[in-house]
Order: C-alpha cells, then structure tokens, then sequence
RNA sequence: GCCCGAGUGGUGGAAUGGCAGACACGGCGGACUCAAAAUCCGCUGCUCGAAAGGGCGUGUGGGUUCGACUCCCACCUCGGGCACCA
C-alpha cells in the first residue's frame, strides 16, 4: 500500500499535536483537495457532443443521474448556514452517485435577476448588474469552501446575456403557439392559420375566415396564441410599482413580497395560457416521485371540480340566458333564487328600471330609496371599493342587492329573482351562481338576509339540526331525482339537461392564466414590437437577444394612488424604444414592449440549459438532451429529466407549477423529450435558530447575546428567547465562513446533515457541532499518529467482529444514501470508528 | 371553517408490528495536568431500592394484536397549505 505523507498542521501553537485534526489541519487538506478538483476538473460531466466533451470523456458511456438545486437568489448578504443545506445533501448524494457509476449532472447557477439589486440600484445609483456580479462572485466563493463538487462550466445565471436570448426564445415559442384542444397539446400557431386559410377549420367564434380583414385575422390569432395580452383584472400594487400574478398575492390581498395593499382593475397585460395545461398538470402528478403533500398542494391549487353548465332564461329578455357552474346540478329544483358577481357583463343588460312590488328587504341597504340601476351602480361602487383585508375582518356576512330582474329555473318553470353579492367571484366560474339554500352553507346565511324561500333537495338525516344540508342523502322535492344519492342524482340530472339542452356537464378550474409581465427594469426584456396597429409583432430570432438597454434611472414609478397607471421604467429609454425593423415588409419602426418578465421566468427553464450551457445555436443539441433524459424509474423511462430536484417547501406551487408548465409546452412543439422536469423533488427542512427579543420587542443581534443562568442578557438588557428561521429579519445568522474558520468545511458539511432527517427543520446550535468534529478527529488519529504523522494502516485480516461491523455499515450506509437518510448514515460511520478506536487501542493499528 | 403533516429523555434525534431511546450534545464521575482548556475512559429516560432487583414510560383516552412509538377510532397541542372557488 503506497502512502503519502499526511498533511503537516499549519497550526503553531505548541500545545497540541503536529498532526492534530483541527480546524487549522482541515482547512489545509480542504484547501488542498479543492484545488485538485479544479486542477483536475474533477466534476466536470461530459457530454456526449458538442463543447462539454474532452474532458472525463470516459464518462460518457456511463448512465446518467442530474442532481439539480433549487439555485440561489444572489443577495447583498451572502449566505448563511441555512442555505446550504439541501446544497450539501444533493453533493452528498452527487458524489454518491458518481462513485456508484453514474454520469453525473451537478452544478450551482443564480436566479439573479429581481427586486434587491434593482431597489439597491435605485438608492446608489450603481447598476444592477454591478451588485449582482459581485454577489455571484461572493456566492461562488462562499460555495466553493464548502467544497461542493459542481461542474463549473454549467453554472448559468439568469441575467447573463447569452442566457436569456434563450429564456426570449422560449417566450417567442409559447407566443408563436396555440392550444389544439382536440388533439390536446400547443401547436405552431402557423398551423392554425393555415388550416383557417384551406378551410380545414373554421373560426371558434362563428366568424367567418374568408370574409375578416387581414386585422381582423391577426387578432382572431392573437387571441388564441398561448402567450397573449388581454385587458383583464390585475393584480396591480402601486407601492411596488407593479403588476402581480395571482400566486404573488397573499390571502388577504396583499403583495407576498413586502405587504403592500394590492388593487384589482383592468389593465392590459402578457398573459400565459396555463389554464390550457390544467388537466395535464393534475394527470402526470401521477408519473413523478414528489411528496403526497405537494401533489395535493398542486391540486389545490389548479382546482378542479366537477360539475355542469346550466342555462336560466332571463325573464322579459328573449333568448338572453345566464350561464352558471355549479357542482351540485342535482340541486337544481331547490334553486330559488341566482347571483351575478358585481361586475358580471349582462348586469347592465338586464337590470330592471323599477322594483315592480318586489319585497323591500331585498333591495338591502343600497337600494332602500333609489332605483334598481342607481342601486346597482352604488352597491358595485361599495364592493370595488372595499380590499380583501377589510372582506376577512367582516367576516362572511352577506351583502348584496335584487336587481330587478327574474330567471326562470329550467327544472320547475319557475321565477325566481337575480341578485348581485360580492360573494359571488368573477373570476371563477361563469361568475353567476344558481342559489340553492337548502344544501349551501353561503346561499343560506345570503338567503336569510334577504328573505328568500328555502327548498330542500337532500333529505338530512333524523336529528340534523343545523341550517343547510351538504351531506349525502336520497333526493326529494326533485321530481324524478326523488329517492336518488347524490352521485346518481347529478349524472340523471346531467343526462336531462343535455337531452334538454339546457346545459351540459362540465369540469372547472381555480387557476388562471398566468400573467406575465411587469413594470420592473431589472429583468428580461420582451421580444416583442408593436406596429402602427399597436399589434404585437415576435422579434425574429435572427435579432435576438434583446438587451436591456442601458438607463439612469432604475425606479418604478411608485405611487399611494391606487387609479394611478402602472409606468415601466424602460420606457424612459426612447432612444431603445423607437426601432427600425424589416419583419419580411420592409423597413418600418416599431415600438418595443417596455415591460419586463417576472422573476419566475428564468427559473422556469434553467435546468435545461446546465445540460448544453455553451451552445449558441440552440437551447439544448437534441443529441445532448437526449441523453440527459433517459432517466429509468421501476424499470420504464422516467417521466422527468432531473432525477432528484432538493429544495424549500416554498416553491411548491409557484415556481414548480410554471416550470412544468415550461416543460410541457417544449415538449409539445419537440423541443424537449420528457413530459416533466422533475422526476424526484425532495423539499429540505428550514435551519432554525435561537432569535432573541428585547422588551421594545426588537430583535437583537443573537451572536451577541449572553446567558446566564438560564436567562438572556443583551448588553445588560434582559432579552427573551425565541425560535425562528435563520435569517436576516430575526438577526440570528450564522454564516458558514466562520464556522469553517473554526472548524473547517467538513465538519460543518457532517453537522448539517446529522442535525436531522433532510426534509425535516432543524435547530441550529453551534455548540452541538463538536460532536462530528471529534468524530473526524477520532478517524484522523485511528490512521494517522498524531505525534509523528505516521500513517498506521495495515494489510492484515481483521477479525470477525470488525469485518462483521464493516459489511453491516456498508449495507445499512447504501440504503441510507439512497434514501437521503444522511443523519443515519453518519450514525452509522461513527459506530465503525468507535468500533474500529476500540480495536486501535487494543491491537495498536 | 376545510385539507395535509407532526407530537419519543434536559436537547437534536433513532427505531414503521418484535429488547424504546441508536448516534450526538449537555450533565455527572474518573484519567492526564501545578491548574485550566483540549483529549481520553466510564455512567446518564423517570422512579423505588444500600444493592440485587422491581415499577412506570413514546401528547390524552379507547381499540385491533401473542406483541403497538409504529395500525384503527376520538380528542388535545403545534406546524404548514387553502379559504365566500358555487
């Protein structure tokens, strides 16, 4: 056996062993190690062609295994020893893996652009790009410490230039399609468009192609594209100078990212047709390895729910129907009464001009003493008017006024009276409800208010006492449904209504389209012109990237004025945004879309570029993609291209639900090979730390905190101590450079995967953390004399009980590996080594 | 309100139907040291007992089982998600 000398200790102080394991020694032998790597390019993944093939060539013919992170937002900050948790984990299971003979995929990019560096950038005045480069460059160094095994050439950030030409690309290609519901996946919208022009299909709004304009057929295909602009409600927050998407707003109506109040109106916007992909996003849950839980969160939040289509004639408006979704058809003849959301269309249709002897008590407290338009205009004034906050701190009491106007119920011919109530939501639905009291819990509480009959549909149970009915029991007062069960009810129901045609059975969704742009200057610029038209116009790829032109100042325009309009900052660069283009007419100027991409989008693809990060030709070389998607799962080809995905809980439905989203339309129009992105996702725990609070209630900088006897003292103020996630808001970070400094990189690296199970939160506590640094330190000394540096490794057979104790760690050490079981796994190893000291000591080596 | 998940020593945690508390921190005792730190060795769930030994013990109450931290039912507490979604 050939040995080298083991490193000398750096450390000087003469009171401990030359070949001591300290902080001092580990840092050299990481130091040492790391730069072997690089020498080396150890982790350097090859490809099968193009630029990222020479070195570790050998690899190639290797399976593969793509172990990606969530990767980081650059922050001023730097990290903490939160942070790289799930990075240890995956590197764990990274090295793992390439020594069980995989080819593996393994590197670290930055989701770097959004609001920090663009907000630094708007009090000093030093660009985005400055701050963010710089940050990176901390990251980097901050990670390579660690020690982590990536491959360096792959590690893409969002904001690079020769990164999102492509994330334009991929717009321009979700633009540049449409949804063919038939044959249930995005198709060229050239596609569309020629089959309009041979007549193999006909417009969907009962136009008729030949006779349009050639206007009239660029909107009839702007509207049906997947990446579209509608004027649609928004979610618009002036203190942040932007427009949300729905998943950026919190329940009670408020930006997620700095708890400004946000406002719904009507502006134009880039929306993205993920409703189209609704029922594909719900199947193929089924085909990839997440938890049970984020699966549900998914389908939560898609929404599907079952149901049908009714239409009530309008009574006095022949041929006029109001549409409602109900999932309760078999319901329909305890339906006394309908409501219209506030802003329903056909309200100023079909308002009456006079209460015509209708109760009072239905005209509520708007209408009391005006006419039914006037009490509509004043009841809408009053629900506009009032935020979501001030929805919940009411309560669910209902509000709403009659309208004038009566429906007639399909199913008993009979009149009943339409309402408007705010809780009755636009955007679900058809954004009108049939009312059915006796089995919904809102139509009874609404019905009370007003007065209005209650007819029950379901018989409740003997004993029931409550007001509305939603369990399962045999119809009554339901003509033929009498005697059925729910289930048997709706589809007899359905059956009638169809043969009726007075409505048909349908499914309906909570999620809704996808809006996509923003009033922010730190992020991707649109590819896109408008033309004398204002229509929107695809830069050809030809021109791409489109850069973000250079400008002084970076501020959205923030405001308290709610009715202000939203004004992005690049639209002070008019020297970019007036350009001169040849589209295939001739030259003509254009004006350029001043809105920018959301954070998201970046983060929705970069995985796949790690896979080809060099290729200025293509996204990925098919031939390179291909062969990073042939992942196996119980013996068929893996639905997704990463094989483990590790990162926080957070991103369970936004970032993960565009993402596939992405995917799928890639995979539609052939870009990609595989259904889903992710194959395995993990959700690592959150570090938790001691956070401590002053009698003010202010946080104090835990480091500096002082106990004695059980109490908390900061700078001779008692404190109390508390328990929250590390980070900057509750002053409790720990950053893993000073740990390394006392203890080096593996240690800290043991210690955070021995806290606890990986998807578990752990509580950090420095002082736990000598525990696996004395275990290094008893396997150091175990094979090298700690006086004399000689290396006391023999040949000799072990007896039985160590070979015995070997084989059970190597076992039990697999199957925790594979299974992320870290904490256990380095229980494991410490059992041997304190096996294997026991043999040291007796036979000496 | 609805839907998930979790409750085990002083602490982090282990055990997924078969010796509860692996591994580690902390604590106690010892070795080394003038002394302390570091390092090494031993003990350490609670409780009765001088000891041998006994009793109790995985949030609470019930159940299934030869056997339950583990499976089932109800409840309590904590954490997360959704929330007038028809």
């Amino acid at each position: 056996m050939t040995e080298s000398a083991p490193e000398p200790n750096p450390d000087t102080n003469a009171e401990i062993p030359v070949h001591r394991y300290n902080a001092a020694l580990a840092g050299a032998i990481e130091a040492k190690w790391q730069d072997r790597w690089d020498a080396e390019r150890t982790f350097y993944a090859p490809n099968p062609v193009g630029l990222l093939t020479g070195v570790n060539a050998e690899r190639a013919t290797l399976p593969k295994r793509y172990v990606l992170d969530m990767f980081p937002y650059p922050s001023g900050s730097g990290l903490h020893v939160g942070h790289p948790l799930g990075f240890i984990g995956t590197d764990v299971y990274a090295r793992f893996s390439r020594m069980s003979g995989f080819n593996v995929l393994h590197t670290m990019g930055f989701d770097a652009f959004g609001l920090p560096a663009e907000q630094y950038a708007v009090q000093t005045g030093q660009h985005p790009r400055v701050t963010t480069e710089a940050n990176i460059a901390t990251y980097r160094r901050q990670l390579r410490t660690l020690g982590l095994g990536h491959d360096p050439r792959r590690g893409v950030a969002t904001t690079d230039v020769a990164y999102y030409r492509w994330t334009q690309w991929i717009f321009l290609q979700i633009f540049n399609s449409w949804y063919d519901a038939e044959a249930d996946k995005a198709r060229p919208i050239a596609d569309l468009e020629a089959e309009l022009d041979s007549g193999a299909r006909t417009p969907d709004d009962g136009s008729t192609w030949a006779e349009l304009t050639e206007g009239e057929r660029r909107d009839y295909l702007d509207t049906h594209r997947l990446a579209y602009i509608a004027d649609a409600p928004v979610n618009w927050c002036p203190a942040l100078g932007t427009v949300l998407a729905n998943e950026e707003v919190t329940a009670d109506g408020r930006s997620e990212r700095g708890n400004h109040p946000v406002y719904k109106r009507p502006l134009k916007q880039w929306m993205l047709r993920i409703t189209a992909y609704a029922e594909r996003l719900i199947a193929d849950l089924d085909l990839v390895d997440w938890t049970d839980s984020i699966k549900l969160m998914q389908r939560n939040w898609i929404g599907r729910s079952v149901g049908a289509e009714v239409r009530f004639p309008v009574v006095k408006h022949d041929g006029l129907d109001i549409v409602v979704f109900t999932t309760r058809p078999d319901t329909l003849f305890g339906a006394t009464y309908m409501v219209l959301a506030p802003e329903h269309p056909l309200v100023d249709t079909i308002v009456a001009n006079s209460w015509a002897g209708s109760p009072a008590a239905w005209r509520g407290v708007f209408g009391a003493d005006v006419s039914p338009p006037e009490a509509v205009a004043r009841y809408r004034e009053y629900a506009a008017k009032k935020s979501e906050l001030e929805r919940q701190s009411e309560g669910r009491e209902k509000t709403g006024v009659f309208i004038g106007a009566y429906a007639l119920n399909p199913t008993t011919d009979e009149r009943i009276p339409i309402f408007i109530a705010d809780y009755v939501l636009m955007g679900y639905g058809t954004g009108a409800i049939m009312a059915v009291p006796g089995q919904d819990e809102r139509d009874w509480e609404f019905a009370e208010v007003f007065g209005l009959p209650i007819i029950r549909t379901v018989q409740p149970p003997d004993g029931f006492d409550g007001k509305a009915y939603v369990g399962d029991g045999p119809a009554i007062n339901s003509g033929p449904l009498d005697g059925l069960n729910i289930v048997d009810a709706k589809r007899k129901m359905i059956e009638g209504l169809e043969r009726g045609g007075w409505g048909r059975g349908t499914v309906n969704y909570k999620l809704r389209d996808w809006l996509f742009s923003r009033q922010r200057y730190w992020g991707e610029p649109f590819p896109i012109v408008y033309d004398a038209d204002d229509r929107p116009r695809a830069v050809p790829d030809s021109l791409l990237p489109v850069e973000l032109p250079e400008i002084v100042d970076f501020a959205p325009h923030i405001t308290d004025d709610p009715d202000a309009l939203p004004e992005p900052p690049l639209s002070r660069a008019e020297d970019w945004v007036f350009v001169e283009l040849d589209l295939g007419d001739g030259p003509r100027t254009y004006r350029r879309e001043t809105n920018t991409m959301p954070q998201w989008a970046g983060s929705c693809w970069y995985y796949l570029r790690y896979l080809d990060p060099t290729n200025e030709d293509a996204m990925i070389d098919p031939r390179v993609e291909q062969y990073w998607a042939t992942g196996v799962r119980d013996g068929a080809p893996a639905a997704g291209v990463v094989d483990l995905y590790v990162g926080g809980v957070e991103h369970a439905v936004l970032h993960l639900l565009y993402a596939r989203f992405w995917h799928k339309v890639l995979y539609d129009l052939g870009h990609v090979s595989t259904v889903e992105p992710f194959q395995r996702l993990y959700n690592q725990g959150y570090v938790l730390a001691a956070a401590y609070v002053d009698e003010r209630g202010v946080y104090v900088e835990a480091s500096e905190v002082e106990e004695r006897d059980g109490a908390f003292t900061y700078r001779g103020e008692p404190v109390t101590r508390e328990n929250g996630k590390m980070g900057k808001s509750l002053k409790n970070s720990v950053t893993p450079d000073d740990i390394c400094s006392e203890y080096g990189a593996d240690t800290l690296r043991l210690y955070e995967m021995f806290m606890g199970p990986l998807d578990a939160s752990r509580s950090w506590n420095t002082s736990d953390i000598i525990g696996v640094h004395r275990y290094l330190q008893r396997l150091w000394r175990n094979v090298v004399d700690e006086e004399t540096g000689a290396v006391h490794v023999s040949d000799a057979p072990a007896d039985d009980d160590t070979r015995r104790l070997l084989h059970r760690t190597i076992a039990a050490v697999r199957t925790d590996m594979t299974a992320l079981r870290f904490n256990t796994a380095i229980a494991r190893l410490t059992e041997l080594n304190n096996g294997l000291t026991t043999v040291v000591a007796r036979d000496g080596n």
